[in-house]
RNA sequence: GCAGGGGUUGUCGAGCCUGGCCAAAGACGCAGGACUUAGAAUCCUGUCCCAUAGGGGUUCGGGGGUUCAAAUCCCCCCCCCUGCACCA
């Protein structure tokens, strides 16, 4: 048999939507049966692919669930077009980019004469909107499509607006600079996708220290300084000398310090730097004028004066200085720094001059290391010279390592004396800044970064921008205090979101180009893309009345917004101002009232450290606790036969080609139960079409029962099997109620297979009740309907049922017909035929008569002990038992008995004999002999049984 | 480097929190058998090694420890994945 799983999802699809069975409104705001759940939206420069496919299937099965459960479900979807993705590939496809055309149209699916038409945003959007509308229909998302709405609308804008207004009234929007990695010859910010080279490069902050010196120009001395770019600040106390590169360009220059943003400068003294550190010095926010240029080894041999302890030290000449990274000066360390230590002692020799440990300052105290560690792991790695570059690196990163987690400052530090290196950092870094000895210096951690244009890109400090304060403490401990209340799936997020709460930093919220909203109070700029999208699930509850009457962008106005969420203002004179009618506002608060907060908010893990986290921050910066999200679901990713994703370079697997090719209960089932929630899902084909076999099995299994009736089963009537089976059936329902309500769909995936097996057991054990087998077929089809809605609905209709399952309420597991020695006893007689297989098998014997008898009655006296001391060890147990006299005569016996028992496990008592009874023609058919049930004891067998182990015979 | 996750039997993937029924679920793959004109489907059986009576041996990244008992708890090490932002 081969279903259409097609045909009947276009069936069903249609009839959902004629009778508009997923739109919901607000209820009764005293009784709020509500759930409300969201995922993040797709950003659309694309078909919606695979991965899509999965992070939303999760919350559209869950939705679908609590739906049966009797909740008031919100459930619906918006489109992301923000930002400059979208403009990007209007460009290309406007250019007729080669590559951007065959991805877009080998992969995306788009035929070409299409494709050609996007050559403008607003038609990418449009095209891209509809195709996933299309996509979410066809897999039969269960959205109230009302609601739905992209970030370029003019009426979502107003909210976003309204949003950047009150977050700035609160003090989170402040302007400032920042570093970010910009590309000279475009003159404009380089993007990860723009790169070349050095897409893992990042942002390394060096700190500046700022070493005096004297200069002499114009034949007059002239106090200047020589800055020493390092990371590792602290190790400033342990400089015995400086370096320069002899054969490197130096200049001397005038510096001045833009201080605010009006750009007035501040004058920070005369400079020597290398030529590269002081065209980086004009990139980050400082005036450079250049005074003259000279050669490195011009400074070999004059003094500088560490401003830390000043104490004067030499400078020396070095070729390991690369005048292109930091000032073209390196402060030297050389009892913890290999490096120097090899460098110095390279020096020394030239001019025949030895280094000693008195030579060197140690400053921090590592175990396993005496006073020098530098020194010591020189040696002992017998580094000869400086040019022994790999080894020296090894050599730096082990101390820094080890210095860095162990190491503790030693009295050479003053007052950092006593503290470990990892938390000194931090604070000599901050005091250095304070007392104006120190400056940030930027630099990328790999030499070689190139835009797309050829240019190597360079550190900029941008000025002017507009950033969400997001490194407030006090906003942070809001934050965390969410993250505290809410639930995650997996719990091991809570701490994570701690950790990215407690790292953020301001980020810049504004862009210059791309789609989006205009800050309000700035219009110069359009806000990013990723901070656009962090509260919008509020106006999923009002986007309804926006979206069906009609409202327009320039009735909402921000005080609408205020009554809305914050019940601000007067509705007479709003809706007086805005000429939307009163009970529209209304209606909208109550929707807001109603459906807020969300219960759960699902996403993809990439973003954890972004979106998911913003979510939080503005959700405690606008709404008061009561509406704060309540929980967070986080899936993993998709590959698709071990590859990963990819728009650009394939695989993808549209979410339209699933539904086309296997039908949508197929793509669904298959991606909500391929992998467990947290870990990445590999698509295997072979396994989808394995899914479509397993999916027809059970309508077929349906077919076979739906002339049957399922009333009135007595429970009296039922045999063992039957009772086992109902057992079996309330059990499942139970164990999918859980895993649905913690979002384990695997475990959904499990049950169903187990029920094919459970079926296979029942049949050979003889079970052949057809109403009950109907009613299994009933129930599963409404466990089943979540994941398989449309299969579900067929049978439900083949079941002569009025009406939609997917509005059916979820079965109800009763505990009345849960009776775990059900299951105990039919594991008993599995068990039972297994052993007595094995042993015809090992033994090659073709058996005439099977003699099976079980234990003693002294034994399950035993098991009885046993299962009531449950927490009891071996030790303590036999003790208890010996205390009866009855079986103190069996001694040893006994011992050997209990250790069996623990082997196969504690159970309780069932009645063996009466099982086998039961069963003794299944045994009989299943080895084609006849078998004896505790008759004759044939070679002394009988003493071998003990409970759940019958002694076998076989003649 | 920091943070988070992970390493299980042919593959995928449970188990680990709450130690013992764990040679380790389930799916897939593979093999044998039944059914069938044949195939598909279905059903039965097997799938770490050894074994002519239900047994024994060696396994859960590596090493060490706790325990009567460890895939499961503790310590150390190795390896893999992801994030580290202004970009969706």
């Amino acid at each position: 048999m081969t279903v259409d799983f097609v045909k009947i999802s276009e069936k069903w699809q249609k009839r959902w939507e004629r009778d508009k069975i997923f739109q919901v409104d607000a209820g009764d705001l005293e009784d709020r049966n509500k759930f409300f759940i969201t995922a993040a939206f797709p950003y659309l420069n694309g078909v919606l692919h695979a991965g899509h496919l999965r992070t939303f299937t999760i919350p559209e099965v869950v939705a679908r669930y609590q739906r049966m459960k009797g909740k008031r479900v919100l459930w619906t979807m918006g489109y992301h077009v923000s930002g400059t993705p979208i403009l990007g590939l209007a460009e290309l496809i406007k250019k007729r980019d080669e590559k951007t055309l065959k991805a877009y149209n080998k992969l995306h699916k788009i035929p070409m004469e299409e494709l050609l038409k996007l050559d403008n945003p607003e038609a990418i959007v449009e095209y891209f909107s509809k195709r996933a509308t299309r996509a979410f229909k066809k897999m039969g998302f269960s959205f109230d499509w009302r609601r739905n709405f992209t970030t370029n609308d003019e009426t979502f804008k107003k909210f976003v607006e309204w949003q950047f207004l009150r977050l700035k009234e609160r003090g989170y929007i402040k302007k400032g600079s920042h570093p970010v990695r910009y590309c000279p010859s475009c003159d404009n910010p380089v993007e990860d996708h723009d790169l070349l080279e050095g897409e893992n490069a990042t942002l390394v902050e060096y700190i500046v220290i700022k070493f005096k010196g004297k200069i002499e120009l114009d034949g007059r001395e002239e106090e200047c300084i020589i800055p020493m770019a390092t990371l590792r600040p602290e190790t400033v106390f342990g400089v015995v000398n400086a370096w320069v590169n002899p054969e490197g360009k130096y200049l001397i220059v005038k510096v001045y310090r833009e201080v605010d943003e009006e750009g007035n400068l501040e004058y920070s003294g005369i400079w020597i730097v290398s030529e590269e550190a002081a065209e980086k010095l004009r990139n980050q926010g400082r005036v450079v004028e250049v005074i003259k240029e000279i050669r490195g080894e011009e400074l070999v041999g004059k003094t500088v004066i560490n401003p830390v302890n000043n104490r004067e030290v030499p400078i020396y000449p070095a070729r390991f200085v690369d005048t292109s990274i930091g000032t073209g000066f390196v402060m030297s360390v050389p009892a913890h720094a290999p490096y120097d230590y090899v460098a110095l002692r390279d020096y020394y020799r030239s001019i025949d001059r030895e280094l000693k440990e008195e030579d060197l300052i140690p400053l921090i105290k590592l175990e396993n290391y005496g006073k020098y560690p530098a020194k010591e792991i020189v040696e002992r790695m017998d580094i000869r010279s400086q040019e022994e570059r790999e080894k020296l690196e090894e050599a730096t990163a082990k101390i820094y390592r080890e210095e860095y987690h162990k190491g503790i400052l030693n009295e050479n530090c003053n007052r950092y004396r006593g503290i470990p290196v990892r938390e000194a950092k931090e604070v000599i870094i901050k005091d250095l800044l304070e007392r104006g000895i120190g400056e940030i210096l930027y630099e990328f951690s790999e030499p070689n970064v190139i835009c797309r244009c050829g240019s190597r890109c360079i550190v900029k400090l941008v000025k002017g921008q507009w950033f969400i304060t997001y490194s407030d403490e006090e906003w942070k401990k809001l934050a965390h205090k969410c993250v505290d209340k809410m639930e995650f799936i997996p719990e091991s997020l809570r701490k994570e979101f701690h950790n990215k709460i407690d790292w953020m930093k301001d980020k810049a919220c504004a862009r210059r180009r791309g789609l989006g909203t205009r800050l309000p109070f700035d219009r110069k700029w359009v806000i990013e893309s990723l901070s656009d999208s962090t509260i919008y699930m509020a106006y999923y509850t009002i986007g309804k009345i926006i979206n069906v009457y009609n409202i327009g962008a320039e009735q909402l106005i921000p005080q609408l917004f205020d009554y809305i969420f914050y019940s601000k203002g007067d509705i007479e004179e709003l809706s007086k101002i805005t000429e939307i009618p009163k009970e529209l506002i209304e209606e909208m608060r109550r929707e807001f009232l109603y459906f807020y907060p969300l219960d759960w908010r699902c996403s993809a893990k990439d973003l954890i450290s972004n979106h998911l986290t913003f979510m939080i921050f503005n959700h405690v910066a606008l709404f008061p606790e009561e509406f704060w999200p309540r929980g967070i679901v986080v899936n993993g990713y998709v590959t698709i036969e071990g590859k990963k994703l990819s728009k650009s370079k394939g695989p993808l697997l549209p979410m339209e080609e699933v539904a086309e090719r296997y039908g949508p209960d197929v793509g669904r089932f298959y991606i909500s139960t391929c992998a467990e929630l947290p870990h990445d899902a590999d698509i295997k084909f072979m396994e989808m079409e394995k899914v479509k076999d397993n999916l027809e099995r059970f309508y077929q299994f349906a077919q076979e029962v739906a002339d049957v009736s399922p009333e009135d089963i007595d429970y009296r009537d039922l045999s063992t099997i039957d009772k086992w089976l109902l057992h079996r059936l309330h059990k499942s329902i139970k164990l999918a109620d859980e895993s649905y309500n913690t979002f384990q769909l695997r475990k959904v995936g499990v049950l169903f297979y187990q029920l094919f097996n459970h079926l296979k057991w029942y049949r050979r054990r003889g079970g052949d009740n057809k109403k009950l087998l109907r009613l299994v077929a009933e129930t599963w089809a409404k466990i089943l309907a979540p994941i398989t809605p449309h299969l579900s609905e067929e049978i439900w209709e083949l079941f002569g049922k009025e009406g939609y399952i997917s509005l059916e309420t979820f079965p109800v597991a009763e505990e009345r017909y849960i009776d775990e020695t059900l299951e105990l006893g039919e594991e008993f007689l599995a068990s039972t035929l297994e052993d007595i297989r094995r042993i015809v098998e090992i033994a090659k014997i073709k058996p005439k008569r099977i003699y099976l008898y079980t234990a003693d009655p002294w034994k399950y006296k035993v098991l009885e002990i046993l299962n009531e001391n449950r927490d009891k060890s071996v030790k303590e147990l036999i003790p208890i038992i010996m205390k009866n006299e009855e079986f103190r005569r069996y001694g040893k016996e006994v011992v050997r008995l209990v250790r069996e028992l623990m082997e196969i496990g504690v159970k309780p008592v069932i009645d063996e004999g009466e099982i086998l009874k039961n069963s003794k023609a299944l045994i009989e058919r299943e080895f084609g002999c006849e078998v004896i049930i505790n008759g004759e004891d044939k070679k002394n067998k009988k003493r071998q049984a003990i409970p759940y182990r019958v002694a076998i015979y076989l003649e």
